[in-house]
DNA sequence: ACGCCTTTGTGAACCAATGCACAAAGTCGT
DNA sequence: ACGACTTTGTGCATTGGTTCACAAAGGCGT
């Protein structure tokens, strides 16, 4: 238990230099949701075993996550959950409010806006933008389209550190640019594209697509060991109804591979 | 170069058994996307540094990525973006194609289901399933809505691998022990739930809360920071608005810790 | 035909994350 | 008041992932 010289009525803070593991910092906000149903059932006290069965990791590794917040357990007993509640929340900078700015109120914008339940933790739609002037004005839920046209505006004067990126493809790297520009550093990106930012700006993807091939994938390999293990190699079979191409600088020339199927695109 | 006795005409491939590593599967879409905007725009031949700064990632790192996959590359030129997108494509499983059922056809649904670009990429919506009367019936881009009943019969009839929830997040479990037990063994999970699986399926979550709570705390420690290192133990100054909560167990009792500002509930 | 130049593929060193297993801490029953 | 029992927090070994840096491969110009 290395700890350096602390005040007595905090027994758990770590030091202040202290960095948490990225890993960590990712199932935070996973623990904190299952505390959170905890608390609401009148949970008062949770063992590792049980907050680790809730949130579907290892007790041990849950120990040491939790370990890096500071030592906020007792011994034979379990962690508080109140407690442990607004431990989690400090750490992950949940005490204070998040203004957000959403860009884009298709059916994605509009859907993320309504989560209501979800986005009203620790963060506050400060906007929700669309450049269609047919939607700009209407309502979704509590809060109102505004033109993107004053997405400078609006992040300056609500102090906005986070913007979530809801519009097609086309528009998203623009509309990161124009983000970056008025001064947000963290970014949720929802378009499919990869957006290309400067040093010191954190952007974070959602994608569909994506975790859905690597579903597909494991899908894949999942069913071909069940089908016997390709024996060495039929691996040319797995695929029907797509001839293999050919194979550019085999021996002949580049780019004699025009003919592919391409299954990725549209 | 490890490769067993294989035949003359593909000189890249793998040993079958060789697994990929998990982070290279998380990889391969992103390249695959950024190969089918190259080959869209007509480029014929790209090297591991125009690739890798597509991505977004070093270059090294690509070229063990695909290496794994196998030797598809020519030195001294690069790859042929046709033939590594049919060989990323099939890696991933995505030389065939995959039919998907959504359930839930609220905001977020209708959101997934419109995304018509991305989801034709290798799946198929077989069925988009909502329990609400009122818009069991109606059409979303090119589905119709139909009830959840049909679940089961759904799944069977159109043998679907992959289940998407899109329900609120009371509803998730239950949907998600009814797709496993029609026979779906993989899931992408939008509610904002840890799901429960046996053994053999495999879950993945989608969930803007978290994504922007981790964002939040990169937020925070970059805002700290810049504000000066915190010089040891101004630590519970950080959050205005909320009085610091009492220790449970310090020396007094346990649970007195119950009127905690707890940031993480609704 | 030959040598220069580009770019791949990978060995090896590093770093991060996981999981085991156990001593230390602390509760609770008697 | 004490000893048995529970549960935390962590040292350590291991596994998985990243990055560097370079030899081998192969095209291209002359």
């Amino acid at each position: 238990m290395s700890r350096g010289s602390l005040p007595q009525f905090d027994p758990g803070d770590r030091p202040a230099g202290e960095r948490l593991p990225e890993a960590t910092v990712s199932r935070l906000p996973v623990y904190l949701r299952v505390l959170a149903g905890m608390a609401e059932r009148g949970v008062v006290t949770v063992s590792s075993d049980q907050l680790a069965a809730g949130a579907g990791v290892n007790s041990a590794k849950l120990r040491k996550d939790l370990s890096h917040l500071g030592s906020y357990g007792i011994r034979g007993v379990g962690y508080d959950v109140d407690y442990l509640i607004y431990q989690v929340s400090r750490a992950l900078g949940l005490t204070q409010d998040w203004p957000v700015v959403i860009v884009g109120a298709g059916n994605l914008g509009r859907a993320l806006a309504n989560y209501g339940g979800f986005v009203t933790r620790g963060f506050r739609i400060a906007a929700l933008l669309d450049s269609d002037p047919a939607i700009v004005g209407s309502r979704i839920g509590r809060v109102a389209v505004r033109h993107s046209d004053e997405l400078e505006d609006l992040i300056v004067r609500h102090k906005v550190a986070i913007g979530v990126i809801a519009t097609p493809g086309g528009a998203a790297q623009a509309v990161c640019d124009r983000l970056v520009a008025a001064g947000v550093t963290s970014i949720l990106n929802f378009a499919p594209v990869v957006l290309n930012v400067a040093e010191g700006v954190d952007v974070r993807k959602v994608d569909l697509s994506i975790e859905l091939q690597i579903l597909a994938f494991h899908a894949q390999r999942r069913s071909a060991e069940r089908n016997g293990p390709p024996s060495e190699d039929e691996l040319r079979t797995v695929s029907e109804g797509a001839g293999l191409p050919s194979v550019p600088g085999g021996a002949s020339r580049l780019s004699t591979a025009a003919a592919v199927p391409s299954a990725a695109e549209a």
